[in-house]
Formats: structure tokens, C-alpha cells, sequence
DNA sequence: ACTAAAGCTTCCAGTCACTAGAAGGTCAAG
DNA sequence: CTTGACCTTCTAGTGACTGGAAGCTTTAGT
């Protein structure tokens, strides 16, 4: 099939695709006598875990170990809970974070009773 | 002061400091003779406005926004609200996106009993 | 007086994961 | 025979820095 249709499948853009074979994540395709990308099944399927990973956030880095753990098949399942875990971690962390941040916010959109700068009760409480 | 001074006062490195000033977000400073920034207190008071910003993660060009209407002494602190409004909003999206994730990876996590990967249940819920 | 280290300057390149656009080739339908 | 929708490659831009090179100046120690 035609990088088109791969992208209509995979819900992965065109560029994307390109993209993803120029830094050695999808496998270079064979091409048609006119020079077209031609994709197949496996290729497909290829993308769509790498969509999955995307969809979780885990960098391109990690999806590509977890590639290369997953073709091949006596390999243990090791390093694939390690990256499962460390992007926990990570999201973990990150709404931590954000809980924080999410506090700090909303207790400033509040604050500020007045229509004017001088005595505008947010700036004064990011200024100092 | 010169700008590790002002780095250390502040907590924003040097580097990040003169990108500042070549985007426009911090004022050109004057030179010493021998062609050293010379910042004063007013230099501080803005970074430490603008890092603070940036600790409530709102983006660079809103927060020159917000430096515009701080300087102007008889604006209305309308914008200001609309900014910090437009924050909370992304960063409230930004954790129920997360908190989906979470739940996604965290049922992962759990998930391989294997230590073989042509029957890891993450690979393959991954893959389809 | 000499030297080494620290700190300053500018400029260029890299990060991550795309995304946009230019310039040109190919193909099917009307 | 032309129009429009594909496809190709290449370059450059995004946000918010960060790292490093190459070359000044200043400061501290010997």
C-alpha cells in the first residue's frame, strides 16, 4: 500500500511516517518503479504499536528498544517492564507536579479584585 | 551587577538570561567598558517575574504579555486574568490527560506474568 | 612579573517530535 | 490535455533552552 493509506490505518501522518524512517524507527520500504514507498502488513502493525506508545508518552528512544525487544522472540520481557515502569514513574512525577502547579494557578485567577495594574493583586504576587 | 550575580540572585542560569535578552524578553542591558552586561535591581525584579511565570509553566510570549502590562501603570488587568485563566485551563487538561494515562500504564505495569516475549501480554496489548 | 583559573563575550549547533513549505515528478479522471 | 491529487526530496521552523568552541578580561596566587 501506498504511505497514504498507511497513514489513513495507522492514524499517522504522512510526514510523520517519513519522519519516523529518517531517524531509523519505521524499516525503509520497498518502492514501486516510480519511486513510491510501498508498505505492507507488517509495516502497518509496526506503526500502530509505535501509535500505542506514542499514545503513553514513552519517547521515540524507548519505543525504539521496545521494538527491537518485540522482534525478537527469545528475548526476556525485562526491558519492556522497565520502560513500562519509568514511564509511571514519569507520569507520576508529572502530576505531581502539576497538582502543585494546578494550586498555585487557581488560587491566583481568584485573587485579583481590582481592574488595574498598580494594585493588581497577581502581579504583585509574581513580582515579589 | 554582572550577569552571574544576577544568574545566582535570580536562579536562571547565564545562558538562559541572554537567551532572554535575544528574544526580546529582557531588556538589552548596558555595557561595562569592557563590554560586560551591567544589570541592576529593575534587570532582577523582571527575571524573577519571569521565572516565576515559568515555574506556573506559562509560555515565553504570554509572559512577554504579561511584562507589557505590568510595565503600564494604568492598564486594566484584564489580560493578565485572561492569561492566568488560559493556564489553568491547559494545565487542568494536561492532567486528565495524565490521569488517563496513568490508569493505562499502571494496568500494564501489572500485567506480564512472562518472562518470555512472544507471550508478553504488554507487547501484545500494544500491538493489538 | 607571570601564570592559571574563572568569568565574560559571540556564534553555531543540538535537543525532541514533529510540522510546514518549496520545487518538482507521477498518475487517473474528465 | 489539463487539472488536481498524489508522491518525492530538501530545508527550515517550533519552544525553551543547553552545550561547546574560540577568544577576550579579570583576579588570585606564586
Amino acid at each position: 500500500m501506498r504511505i497514504s493509506e498507511l497513514a489513513k490505518l495507522s492514524d499517522v501522518s504522512s510526514k510523520t511516517i517519513r519522519y519516523y524512517e529518517t531517524i531509523g524507527l519505521m524499516p525503509e520500504p520497498s518502492r514501486t518503479f516510480n519511486g513510491y514507498r510501498d508498505y505492507d502488513q507488517d509495516d502497518l502493525d509496526i506503526l500502530i504499536f509505535i501509535r500505542r506508545c506514542r499514545n503513553l508518552q514513552i519517547p521515540l528512544e524507548q519505543v525504539k528498544q521496545l521494538l527491537l525487544v518485540r522482534a525478537d522472540k527469545t528475548a526476556s520481557c525485562q526491558e519492556v517492564d522497565l520502560i513500562i515502569e519509568q514511564q509511571l514513574v514519569t507520569v507520576r512525577k508529572t502530576q505531581d507536579e502539576l497538582a502543585i502547579l494546578e494550586q498555585a494557578l487557581s488560587s491566583l485567577s481568584t485573587c485579583c479584585q481590582q481592574d488595574k495594574v498598580d494594585t493588581c493583586e497577581v502581579l504583585q504576587r509574581l513580582s515579589r
